[in-house]
DNA sequence: GAGAGTACGCACTTTGAAGTAAGGTACTCA
DNA sequence: TGAGTACCTTACTTCAAAGTGCGTACTCTC
């Protein structure tokens, strides 16, 4: 491995002390790339999907992190929540405008892990 | 918020179900997205550094978890510990070329929260 | 010669994220 | 009448991630 190798570059904003401790920037962070918050995110990135489809998609999940992980994201404004007043209930939840943002950054990461995981994990140096 | 937009292309790869629980890919994500992971691989997308930089960079790390997280970093081959025999020590940690790649998809993401934070935190809807 | 800097290792404690379990509503279907 | 579905909520528990604090071995500065 080369240590010359080029430094990737990085916006201004944190060129000199990554992110400061206790701001928004951190608690948003930890939202996102929380256990479960990355998978809904990723399931919801193929389209609106109802709460038992999350369920299959998000594979392990219980119901209560479900709900708290779609709660937490709803009020952080990436995920949309719309409930019809039908019986059986019907709910829906998509991705916000924000949400495809975020969710556009976060399939590449994904993706990568995807096809990296066996060979760091069980193959490693 | 309009129903129809447009969903972010996925790769074929998780169409269909993410990706299962208990495979590599999870626990590589775990890594990856922990707290300090993403903040260790970004101070060093911007080049090698040393112990104490690092701990000045990740604010509010604890020695600890920098030990801990660069060990299991380094296990997964994304980062390159280099340890010169002089005294006082002087130890160099440095992304490999995996872990440039890595860090390439992880700068945008951070970026991002890091724009909108404060918006999403502070001001919800 | 007292204190600080460098790069850790180890043991103990705390916290909070996540799991488990159970209940509730308003139906439909057999 | 009883079971099943869809969408949750609440309460209790667990366990691993993270924090705290101390020790080491050496050197350099005040």
């Amino acid at each position: 491995m080369d240590a010359t190798l080029q430094p990737a570059p990085l916006p201004l904003s944190f060129s000199g002390g990554v992110f400061p401790a206790g701001c928004p920037s951190r608690t948003l962070l930890d939202h996102v790339t929380s256990k479960w918050g990355v998978l809904i995110l990723i399931a919801l990135s193929e389209g609106s999907q109802r709460w038992s489809e999350l369920r299959r998609r998000a594979e392990g999940i219980s119901e209560k992190m479900l709900a708290q992980t779609l709660k937490t994201l709803e009020r952080d404004g990436l995920v949309s929540r719309d409930a019809q007043p039908v019986i059986p209930p019907r709910v829906d939840y998509s991705l916000t405008e924000k949400g495809y943002e975020l969710s556009a950054l976060l399939v590449p990461l994904v993706a990568w892990t995807f096809d990296n995981a066996e060979e760091i994990i069980n193959g490693r140096a």
